[in-house]
DNA sequence: ATAATTAAAGATAAATTTGTCTTTTATTTA
DNA sequence: TAAATAAAAGACAAATTTATCTTTAATTAT
């Protein structure tokens, strides 16, 4: 579905979205660390997300990882997986095909239209504040439970 | 979504089929230039499917893939979703967590139950059959217009 | 100012996916 | 039986994605 870059994309901004509202910086050490992911390869990621201006960003000492609770409210999911991953997932055609719609269909275009639209729906109305509340409540998660 | 395997397999196949239906068998080159797909490639891809039972293959003169109608009727699209990419689209985490359920979900769990649950609802229901008489119509397209 | 800290940037490397090419095996026709 | 045909199998190569490492730039504290 999504690259890995964009699922870790998608858990770094969850996890730094928990801290900032309680008003925490994290780095980039502490984000690899809590969403269970490479840590050079997560830096790399941050760079895109705070290069289109989804994630703020400091250096030095004290610096890190922020996005405020404002920010958070406007945030949606598409955003940062149009940042990491295009538009391919909930665009373009099913099978492959590089002309497909409406007027020139593939056989399973009219059933991915339904899938994709759930899809695009999904990443237009969820909010980074909602996933991030979600994980706050402690009744979901970002990473497998270490006992396992 | 799928791989690019997956895609160029499903219209293979679904090509295979619309030939089958005519009682005509066909060779790798004829498939690859139907679904404009790279033909050693494909070759590759029909070796999984032929393997798997789903279309079924001859050497020599005359020789080439075919399904037969029957069989088309039977075959449904997840069979060879499953042979070539597995079960990671339609089961697996939406954002990458090696585990998640319901009672140890990630906070879009339920959002993508809803998408991976109708993905695979028209995995199950579409059959190979189906997709062929689609494409035979002249309604539906397995490859983009010459003309584009 | 200097040292310490932290992300950004850039160069590499490993792994996977996609794609190609050559040889082998099976089948048919002459 | 020999030649032709077509898929299977295996080795190889290119492209992309994932991952790592090193150096640079920015910021803060001393």
């Amino acid at each position: 579905m999504f690259s890995k870059a964009c699922e870790y994309g998608i858990r770094a901004s969850i996890f730094i979205a928990t801290k900032s509202s309680k008003g925490i910086r994290v780095g980039i050490k502490d984000v690899a660390k809590e969403i269970d992911s490479p840590e050079p390869f997560t830096a790399k990621i941050m760079q895109i997300l705070t290069k289109s201006g989804i994630i703020h960003s400091t250096k030095g000492v004290g610096g890190g990882f922020e996005v405020s609770p404002e920010a958070s409210k406007s945030i949606k999911l598409i955003q940062i997986v149009d940042a990491i991953d295009g538009n391919k997932i909930y665009s373009g055609c099913g099978i492959g095909l590089k002309e497909c719609s409406e007027e020139y269909p593939c056989p399973v275009h009219h059933e991915f239209k339904k899938i994709r639209g759930l899809l695009l729906e999904m990443l237009i109305n969820t909010t980074l504040e909602q996933l991030a509340s979600d994980v706050k409540s402690g009744d979901f998660f970002l990473k497998t439970n270490a006992n396992n």
